[in-house]
DNA sequence: TGATAGTGTGACAAATTCATGACAAAAATT
DNA sequence: AATTTTTGTCATGAATTTGTCACACTATCA
């Protein structure tokens, strides 16, 4: 629904239209000038989106996107391109280093935010009813049970949308403040370190199937929901 | 299973192509090129579900959505909204008027059958007055009779009405207002704690057949009917 | 090797949630 | 009208859940 949206981009007016663009399209935009502010903004809020200049003063948008990918931390955010018209930009080189989308400069507002809806729309699951599998886990939220292994996983209420929520959205990274919002609810003031708890007593209890250490700790962000336990 | 879907989509072709997917998926599909034409042809066929145009001639989705969900008759009909990509689609108000779910043009059939499947198991199976056995309890509606191991069992109204929704959506968990819903009916205004005094009265009843723990309650969520007891 | 920031863990008190018995009003039955 | 049954609510205590803290531990970097 509503993402976070993180704008690289050198030239204050072009910035300025991209947020305005953004924020009515019922998003919330972060700014950056530089590949290197946009590197230190992440650190407190992983985007579900980054719009990356192709140019920038610096590391530009290539090495950038490159960099980005070559973390497992950052690696499955989508990128969108932003190219000026007439500049070369190589297609093929900007897929390889995994960027997802690309809009020339200068661009409609309707074609952006096109592309930003069908991107975010491409890895946006919903927590829906339906039931859930992820590596011998099962969890079905009408019967509210979660079962691994033939053996029946007993939850508290807040582990249960916990888990259910990082089943729902497996294999990326999220801050406590992004579980914060999404697990606990808006209007909730706790501390960022009860989300930590949290994880142990679920992980404690999704021992029992021996599926403790499908969630994993990212160092510096987060958490994150992965067969691999690397 | 096999469930009457009103395709509501004034395009012929893609109308075709949803005709065909409904009916290979194992369901009925039931044409309609217009809104008014769709409501004249829930005259004779109440549907499980409402496939919907966003656009259409005459009356809009969006507008008979919210004809449907404001009249008793026609308010519980699952609607899933489609929408053609670029076409700005406002999933709030969309959601706002009921709509369940909402797919985009081009969709895949793959994907379209998902949704299907998905909002019928959520459609909750209604209470009918057929006889209904489990695990060693049976409640025959007709007669007001309920055995448990060759023991008849003596309920009150409420707590007979209770025991027919339980095992009429068995497994499931339903919330104490989800209950006061189904069981009390629409118009009351009763506390939420007032079912947990009838779940007591109905164990208690139950007890006689040993079957007391078949309503487990389930902390934060709700209660539940199941033959499994963890 | 330390120093440092980030994370895991056990403990604990507060808060929440639930089961239960009691009771009076309402409804049904006699 | 009297009696019995049913129903909704409350008070209480038990059980579970939850947020926080202090401290142990670990990764990272100078």
């Amino acid at each position: 629904m509503s993402a976070n949206i993180l704008v690289v981009e050198d030239e204050p007016a072009i910035q300025e239209l991209l947020a305005l663009n953004i924020t009515q399209a019922g998003h919330h935009p972060i700014r950056a000038l530089s590949a290197e502010i946009a590197h230190d903004l992440m650190r407190e809020t992983i985007p579900d989106l980054i719009l990356l200049d192709w140019m920038l003063p610096g590391i530009n948008g290539l090495e950038f996107a490159r960099k980005l990918k070559s973390d497992a931390l950052t690696k499955n955010i989508p990128i969108i391109m932003l190219t000026a018209r007439g500049e070369e930009y190589d297609k093929v080189r900007g897929l390889e280093v995994g960027a997802d989308d690309y809009v020339t400069k200068p661009f409609s507002p309707r074609e952006l935010n096109a592309r930003i809806k069908a991107v975010l729309r491409r890895r946006a699951p919903q927590m829906t009813d339906d039931p859930i599998e992820f590596n011998g886990l099962r969890l079905d939220p009408t019967t509210h049970r979660v079962i691994g292994n033939q053996k029946t996983i007993d939850l508290g209420p807040t582990e249960f949308r916990l888990l259910h929520f990082f089943m729902s959205n497996a294999e990326r990274v999220h801050t406590r403040s992004q579980l914060l919002d999404k697990v606990w609810g808006d209007r909730v003031f706790v501390e960022d370190r009860t989300v930590d708890v949290h994880i142990r007593r679920l992980r404690n209890a999704l021992s029992v199937s021996g599926h403790e250490d499908l969630i994993q700790t990212v160092r510096g962000a987060g958490y994150r929901l992965s067969a691999q336990n690397s």
